[in-house]
RNA sequence: GGCCCGGUAGUUCAGCUGGUUAGAAUGCCAGCCUGUCACGCUGGAGGUCAGGGGUUCGAGCCCCCUCCGGGUCGCCA
């Protein structure tokens, strides 16, 4: 039978106890983390959410009947304790525990719940597999690493409350029943019972309302706010997630920015102690696509890609001069000193990886002391040979990797080879931080399939100044005054200056082939607004989940999550998605109707 | 939708070229133990080898299908 807490209070947590505390009665209460039982001496490690402390039950100090109960508890059976807190012996103390100075000596104590042997091991180094955590997820969350994770997390969250709260922010909510808005990612959508046939949609973010906020004056808006998009996940994507998500009334890009690095400073600076310089790094997005052949470049290591398009434009190897004149490029990365590290099997498995990104295939040089070794030699002149090495700063001892393809394909697959070579030659060193800022994006994709373009960011995002005249006349080379935050190589953030102009917003419908009654029906609310008198802004947006992710060291943003989903975008722990009552889908009009 | 990796006591894993009754560690149960802290010692219980089908004298192991988990490409305005 469990027991009663009979008002009994709790005192203090368990790890917080400290010298000030010796001597004084005290009331534990938390879970049994460990059982040490030595017969007349019992020891129970008592774990709460601050950490562990030692309570020993002692048959000598102890009635009977109370340490007849002491020996019937087990492993994760909740209990509080009243007792003396007392310093341990020098020979007693345990240097490896945060109080390990200090014991709890028993005098009373209460079963307040008790525990079946637990499915998984609760212990920090924990290895047991994810779909086991996730389904006895409750328990998992007792493990010290989850909850350091999740109140880490709460810092980040408070921490961005109280920084934007003095930058003059307003913390607004926006509706988790909106409209669905088809372009972008797919809508969950929730089905309305008053409206037969029609549905709302969850937000994939609040980007319409905190722009409608903008214009109704509230100037500086702020908001901590779940997203969800229908797409497949990763290990840093959920169908719902978090953001911090910000907008601001009369301010252009170094605005947002400026405020955004003050945020950024003052966040590793409380979290992590760490200074972080200011300004931050910006690459605009055509250099980081050329340097690192990502929009996320990772810039804690070199390997930057170098075009030898112009070197390779007429020779003998009919792989690069097709890329070249098909519009595409060849281009390399050097790993300096790496002639010796690579096996022609390793090669191989590089190549291999590649092959992911469309990339046909991975040539290499071999700058080796008795001359250069190739996959391609033979048909390229010494001269040729002897430009590519200079371009690429070659010297003896490296080995250079080559991808020759139209441009979206050599920067995807050389881009990710870099990341894979530092991973396999550990360029990287641990526990660094890295922020940069991307800009200049361009502000429209073209895609082959549907024949149209597309916005990169989303359609309300403002065209650089000077580029507005092309939209007309050359979409596909406005660029736009969008940003993302990027840390690790890891996008945290992205955000963008918006149209302001209902006239403007119509010609970025039009470029996006909408027709006007279109747009009208989509974002009809947005623009009818937008004619009321319009402030110029901008905003940004974290992923609360991934910038968390980063900040505790994590590998995957379940970590981060309290009770995140599987790649099927189902939860283990409630079986959600299931089916519903036919009772419940008659009432929202809904038939089935399944393969 | 594609590709790759994985699924064996409660848990983490081993299991050889297909060959006797599927093992270890840990956890669990019982007994002993007054300074343990991964307590120790002794003994014990514990298995739908993910599921289904096939090949074979014989399958945890080989083949096919399905399910489940992870990674990734596509996708993610």
């Amino acid at each position: 039978m469990s027991e009663l807490l009979g008002g009994w209070k709790r005192t203090q947590y368990c790890a917080l106890l400290g010298e000030a505390d010796v001597g004084r009665e005290v009331v534990l209460m938390g879970w049994t983390n460990a059982r040490r039982d030595l017969g007349a001496l019992i020891f129970i490690g008592l774990r709460d959410r601050t950490g562990v402390m030692q309570v020993t039950f002692d048959s000598s100090e102890l009635p009977a009947e109370i340490f007849e109960k002491a020996q019937t508890i087990r492993s994760e059976y909740v209990l509080a304790v009243k007792g003396m807190l007392a310093r341990r012996t020098p020979e007693m103390v345990n240097a490896r525990m945060q109080t390990g100075a200090y014991e709890v000596r028993v005098q009373d104590f209460k079963i307040l719940g008790k525990a079946e042997t637990p499915p998984i091991e609760i212990g920090d180094d924990t290895k047991t597999n994810e779909q086991m955590r996730l389904k006895y997820r409750y328990l998992d969350l007792r493990r010290l690493a989850m909850q350091r994770n999740l109140m880490l997390r709460h810092k980040v969250a408070h921490i961005a409350r109280t920084y934007f709260a003095e930058q003059g922010f307003l913390e607004i909510e926006t509706p988790m029943l909106t409209k669905s808005t088809p372009e972008g990612a797919r809508d969950y959508l929730v089905p309305s019972r008053v409206h037969p046939g029609a549905f709302y949609a969850l937000p994939q973010s609040p980007q319409q309302f905190k722009q409608l906020l903008m214009l109704s004056g509230y100037d500086r808006y702020m908001q901590i706010a779940r997203c969800f998009r229908d797409e497949d996940l990763r290990a840093d994507r959920q169908p719902e997630f978090t953001q911090i998500d910000l907008e601001m009334s009369f301010v252009e890009e170094d605005d947002v920015i400026a405020v955004n690095e003050g945020f950024l400073a003052r966040l590793f600076k409380e979290v992590l102690d760490i200074d972080v310089a200011l300004p931050l790094k910006r690459l605009t997005y055509s250099e980081a696509m050329s340097r690192y052949g990502s929009d996320k470049p990772d810039t804690r290591f070199d390997l930057e890609l170098v075009d030898i398009s112009g070197i390779v434009r007429e020779c003998g190897f009919k792989v690069f001069t097709a890329a070249v004149e098909g519009g595409g490029s060849v281009r390399c990365i050097n790993v300096k000193g790496g002639a010796e590290k690579f096996s022609r099997r390793e090669i191989d498995a590089l190549a291999e990886s590649v092959k992911t990104y469309k990339a046909k295939g991975l040539a290499w040089m071999s700058l080796k002391p008795e001359g250069p070794q190739s996959s391609f030699a033979k048909f390229l002149s010494e001269e040729q040979i002897n430009a590519i090495t200079a371009r690429a700063k070659g010297e003896t001892g490296d080995i250079l990797f080559f991808v020759a393809d139209k441009n979206s394909v050599v920067f995807a697959s050389l881009g990710a080879l870099r990341l894979e070579l530092a991973r396999r030659l550990e360029l990287i060193q641990p526990n660094t931080f890295d922020l940069l800022w991307v800009t200049d994006f361009p502000l429209l994709e073209w895609d082959e399939e549907e024949g149209r373009f597309f916005a990169m960011h989303h359609p309300f995002t403002h065209p650089k100044d000077a580029d507005i005249d092309k939209l007309e006349s050359d979409p596909g080379a406005v660029h736009a005054k969008a940003y993302d935050i990027v840390l690790n190589g890891t996008e945290i953030g992205g955000g963008s200056i918006r149209i302001h102009s209902s006239e403007l917003q119509e010609r970025m419908f039009t470029a996006l082939g909408f027709s006007k009654e279109e747009a009208w029906r989509r974002f009809g609310f947005l623009m009818e607004a937008f004619k009321y008198g319009t402030p110029p802004h901008g905003g940004l947006a974290y992923g609360l989940d991934r910038l968390v992710m980063l900040l505790a060291g994590a590998t995957s943003i379940r970590d981060v999550i309290a009770f995140p989903k599987v790649q099927n975008a189902s939860c283990p722990m409630t079986d959600a998605p299931d089916p519903v009552d036919e009772k419940q889908l008659r009432e929202l009009h809904i038939k089935l109707d399944l393969d």
